[in-house]
DNA sequence: AGCACGCCGACT
DNA sequence: GTCGGCGTGCTC
C-alpha cells in the first residue's frame, strides 16, 4: 500500500511512501503524516493512494506516524491549497504549510498555549539613602535601573526595560548577581483584544443597510458581492447583521481586515456584537495561542474568525460567509511565496464551502469593479453616510503657485524642496491649513494630518556636488531620521550615523530635502505649542500595541492633532475629527507603477473619509502640486465613478490589469552582470517558447532592471508576462518555472509574482 | 529549503 | 598531516 504525500519543499512534485501495517490513526486525505526524508523527519500531508510508477527504482520508505485523529486539512481547504499551488505556481506542500498554524507544521506535539514573559522583580528593598550609596557606589546604571524598577512598583517586563528603556542586559545581570533583583518567567495572557469590550448595543440598520444584508444573506453558495459604500456609510453594520443571520443558521464566518492592529475599532465592534464567539487572529499571538484559536474554530466552539490575510485559512466549521473589508488594500497580497491574494483565495474557498463572499470598500480595486460591471460579482451600493452625516467638503490648495483657491489671502509658498536647511511652517503648511488647524484647536475639535513619508527628511544631498546619501545594500536614498538621529534605508533597514561631510567630494554642507512626519511634528509643535500632537507611523508604533494606545488616546480626546502616514487613513471613526489635512498629496503619484494613480486616489478618499463623521461635520484640505491630476480631482468630488472612468482607459494601452492578467518574473542575484545575463537568457527562453505557440495568448514585456534595481545587496531584473486568459498565463509560467534551469551560482534566483500588487 | 558529500587553504 | 570553507546535487 502506497501513499502520496505533499512535503513543504520547493519542489514541484509529491512523494510516495509505504503505508505501514499499523498506524496510530487512519489516513484520510488532509491528515498530517510524519515521514523520513534523507536523514531526518518531515511533516507532510497525506493526499491519497500513491502511484507505484512515480517511485524510482528505490524501495519506498515507510510513513513513521499519523499523529492526528482528524485530518488537519479539511477537504475544502485541501481544494483551496490545490488551487493556490496551481494558480500561483508554488509546490502544494508550500501552500499547505501556510494554511496551517506553525505548531502543526513541526513534528512536535502541539502544547497548550502559554505565553511566558521574563519579569524582573525587586527582591531586596533598600531603606536608607546611605545604604544605597554604599551598595551602588560606582554603578550608576545599576542604581538607575533599580530605582526605575521601584518606580514601576517593584516589577517590570525585562524586554520593556531593555528595549523601551534602553538598559543593557548586563546591567540587569549585575543586579541579579547581587541578589537585589530576581528574573522569572511568568505566564501571561495578555491579549489586548481579549479585554477590549465592544460597544454594547449596535445601531439599528438603515433601510439601505438592511436591503444589502438581505440580498447577501439570500445569496447562493459561492456568490460574490461587491459592497460599494462611501466612507461612513456603515459597511461594518452590514457585515454584523449578515453574520447574525449566518450564525442563526448554525454556520460560521471569516472576516478579513487589512491589518488588525490598525483597525481596533472594527475588531471591537465584532467583539461587541458576538462576544466570545469571535476568535481574533492577530500577529501578536504566540504559536500556542494561535493553535488554541485554531482548535476552537475547528471544534465549532468559536464561529467567527477575524483577522488579517492568513485568517482566510481559519478552520471555521461550516463556513457560511466570508467578508473582505477594504478589499482594495494591498496588504491582502502576500509578499513572499506563496504570493497569494487573500481576496481571491476567499472567493475560491467560499465556492468550495458554499459560502457567500462580501467584498467591501469605498474605493474598490479596479479588478473588483470590472468584475462587478461584467456581472461576475453582484454590486450593492450604500451611497449615503449613515445618520444623516454628509461627506466632508474637500478643498485643494495648489502648492505650485502658492495661491489658495479660496478667499483667504496667503503669502506665496516656497517649494519645500528648495528651502535651505530646516523647513519653516510656511514651507509646509499653507496659511489656510494653519488657520483651519488653529480654529479646530480653539474649538476643542480634532484634526488628522496625513503625510505619507516617515522620517525627518526624505534624503540628504551634498550642497557642493549634488551627491545623495544612498544605502550600501540598495539603490535607494537613505532617509534622515532625527530621533534617534541616523540615516535609515526603508527597504533593508540599514542604519548609519548621520554624515558630517559629503561621502563623495567631502563637501561640508549637506542639505536635508523633502519632508517626513518627524519634521512636520516638529513644525506643528513650534506653530501650535499648546496643541497635543500625536504622531503615528511605523517608527512610533514599533512596540506591539502602540497603535491601539495612540488611537485610544485620540478616542479619549487627549489628542488635538493626529499626524501620520497612510496608517491613519484606514477605518478610523472619530466623530470629533472635523478637519483632515493632506500635507502633500503628490507623494507616490509619480512612482513608476501602473497602480500609482489608483493608490493615490484610494488614499485621498480614505483619509478624507475620516472627517465629518459626527454631527459637527467636517472639512478636508489637500495640498498638492498636481491639482489637475484625476486622482486628486475625483477624490475632491468623492467621485469614484469618475475616477474609474478616467483611469480604466489608461490601463488599456499599454495593457495593465484589469485589462490583462499579469505575472512579474523577478531575477535576482548578488552579481550585477550575472543577474542581467540570466534575465536576458530567461526572457529569450520564454520568447522562444511563446514563438512555438500560435497567436499571442501570452505576451512578454522586458526584461529590464527593476525600478529599484538593488535591494539588500541583490541586483534585480524583471520581465512581465501578460495574458487575457488566466489559464494561458498559468501554462506558460508553470512550464517556465519547471523547465528553465537557474544556475546555482552568484545567489541567482527566479521568483514569479502572479497578479502583482506593485511592480516596485 | 536543508543537508550531506566532496575537493582546496591555514592551523596544530 | 587535519579542520573546515562553501560549491553542487538530491530528497520517496
Amino acid at each position: 500500500m502506497l501513499a502520496e504525500v505533499a512535503l513543504p519543499l520547493p519542489l514541484f512534485r509529491t512523494f510516495t511512501y509505504a503505508v505501514p501495517e499499523r498506524l496510530r490513526h487512519p489516513l484520510v486525505p488532509g491528515s498530517r503524516v510524519v515521514v523520513p526524508l534523507r536523514t531526518g523527519k518531515e511533516v507532510g500531508i497525506y493526499l491519497g493512494p500513491g502511484d507505484p510508477r512515480s517511485l524510482g527504482s528505490a524501495a519506498p520508505k515507510a510513513i513513521l506516524d499519523a499523529p492526528d485523529a482528524e485530518p488537519s486539512v479539511t477537504p475544502a481547504l485541501l481544494a483551496v491549497c490545490r488551487w493556490i499551488a496551481d494558480y500561483y505556481i508554488v509546490p502544494l506542500g508550500v501552500a499547505l504549510r501556510c494554511a496551517l498554524p506553525a505548531l502543526l507544521t513541526g513534528a512536535a506535539a502541539p502544547e497548550p498555549a502559554q505565553r511566558t514573559r521574563r519579569v524582573a522583580t525587586v527582591r531586596r528593598h533598600l531603606e536608607s539613602l546611605l545604604h544605597r550609596e554604599r551598595i551602588f557606589g560606582r554603578a550608576p546604571q545599576q542604581r538607575a535601573l533599580f530605582e526605575l524598577l521601584e518606580s514601576f512598583g517593584g516589577r517590570a517586563a525585562v524586554d520593556h526595560l531593555t528595549e523601551r528603556m534602553a538598559f543593557s542586559p548586563s546591567v540587569l545581570k549585575g543586579l541579579v548577581a547581587r541578589g537585589l533583583v530576581e528574573v522569572r518567567d511568568e505566564i501571561v495572557a495578555r491579549d489586548p483584544f481579549a479585554s477590549r469590550a465592544g460597544s454594547a448595543t449596535p445601531p439599528v440598520p438603515s433601510a439601505e443597510q438592511r436591503a444589502a444584508v438581505e440580498a447577501i444573506a439570500a445569496g447562493r453558495g459561492g456568490e460574490t458581492f461587491l459592497l460599494h459604500g462611501v466612507t461612513g456609510s456603515g459597511k461594518t453594520l452590514v457585515y454584523i447583521e449578515l453574520l447574525r443571520q449566518v450564525l442563526a443558521r448554525g454556520r460560521g464566518a471569516i472576516v478579513l481586515v487589512p491589518e488588525i492592529a490598525l483597525t481596533p475599532q472594527t475588531v471591537d465592534r465584532f467583539r461587541g456584537a458576538f462576544g466570545d464567539q469571535v476568535a481574533v487572529l492577530h500577529s501578536a499571538l504566540s504559536d500556542g495561542e494561535r493553535y488554541d484559536a485554531w482548535l476552537a474554530l475547528r471544534r465549532g466552539e468559536k464561529r467567527i474568525a477575524v483577522g488579517a490575510r492568513s485568517a482566510i485559512f481559519a478552520p471555521v466549521a461550516d463556513l457560511g460567509a466570508v467578508v473582505v473589508d477594504e478589499e482594495h488594500e494591498s496588504s491582502y497580497k502576500q509578499g513572499e511565496s506563496p504570493r497569494y491574494h487573500a481576496r481571491e483565495v476567499a472567493i475560491v474557498r467560499a465556492r468550495a464551502e458554499g459560502a457567500v463572499v462580501v467584498l467591501g470598500s469605498a474605493t474598490p480595486s479596479l479588478e473588483s469593479w470590472t468584475n462587478a460591471a461584467s456581472g461576475k460579482y453582484r454590486l450593492l451600493t450604500l451611497p449615503e453616510r449613515v445618520g444623516g452625516a454628509r461627506l466632508p467638503a474637500v478643498d485643494v490648495i495648489d502648492l505650485r503657485v502658492g495661491i489658495p483657491r479660496s478667499t483667504l489671502d496667503a503669502p506665496r509658498l516656497p517649494d519645500p524642496s528648495v528651502e535651505r536647511g530646516a523647513l519653516t511652517v510656511e514651507g509646509v503648511l499653507s496659511r489656510e491649513l494653519q488657520l483651519a488647524l488653529a480654529d479646530r484647536i480653539e474649538k476643542g475639535e480634532q484634526s488628522i494630518l496625513l503625510l505619507n513619508r516617515r522620517g525627518y527628511a526624505a534624503y540628504v544631498q551634498c550642497n557642493n556636488c549634488g551627491d545623495v546619501a544612498t544605502c550600501p545594500n540598495c539603490s535607494i536614498a537613505l532617509t534622515y531620521h532625527r530621533t534617534p538621529e541616523q540615516l535609515v534605508c526603508h527597504y533593508c533597514l540599514h542604519t548609519e550615523p548621520p554624515r558630517v561631510k559629503c561621502a563623495r567630494c567631502g563637501g561640508p554642507t549637506l542639505r536635508q530635502r523633502g519632508l517626513g512626519t518627524q519634521q512636520v511634528e516638529r513644525i506643528l509643535a513650534e506653530r501650535f505649542p499648546a496643541a497635543r500632537i500625536a504622531r503615528m507611523d511605523v517608527d512610533t508604533t514599533g512596540a506591539k500595541w502602540a497603535h491601539t494606545e495612540i488611537l485610544d488616546r485620540v478616542a479619549r480626546g487627549e489628542v488635538d492633532i493626529l499626524l501620520g502616514t497612510q496608517m491613519i487613513a484606514k477605518g478610523l471613526d472619530f466623530p470629533n475629527v472635523t478637519l483632515v489635512g493632506v500635507i502633500d498629496a503628490d507623494t507616490g503619484i509619480n512612482l513608476p507603477d501602473f497602480r500609482a494613480s489608483e493608490r493615490c486616489f484610494q488614499l485621498l478618499s480614505q483619509v478624507a473619509g475620516r472627517a465629518g463623521r459626527g454631527p459637527k461635520g467636517g472639512r478636508v484640505l489637500i495640498q498638492t502640486r498636481v491639482p489637475t491630476h484625476h486622482a486628486v480631482r475625483c477624490a475632491v468630488r468623492h467621485d469614484y465613478g469618475a475616477f474609474v472612468g478616467e483611469e480604466l482607459p489608461s490601463r488599456m494601452a499599454p495593457a495593465y490589469p484589469p485589462a490583462v492578467r499579469l505575472a512579474n518574473v523577478v531575477i535576482s542575484g548578488t552579481d550585477e552582470t550575472a543577474t542581467a545575463e540570466l534575465a536576458q537568457k530567461a526572457a529569450t527562453w520564454v520568447e522562444r517558447l511563446l514563438a512555438r505557440a500560435p497567436g499571442d495568448a501570452v505576451r512578454l514585456v522586458g526584461p529590464a532592471p527593476c525600478p529599484v534595481e538593488r535591494i539588500k545587496q541583490r541586483w534585480r531584473w524583471h520581465f512581465l508576462l501578460k495574458a487575457e486568459r488566466p489559464a494561458e498565463l498559468t501554462r506558460v509560467a508553470r512550464y517556465f518555472l519547471e523547465r528553465f534551469a537557474v544556475p546555482k551560482r552568484a545567489g541567482l534566483r527566479v521568483a514569479l509574482d502572479r497578479d502583482p500588487v506593485a511592480l516596485l
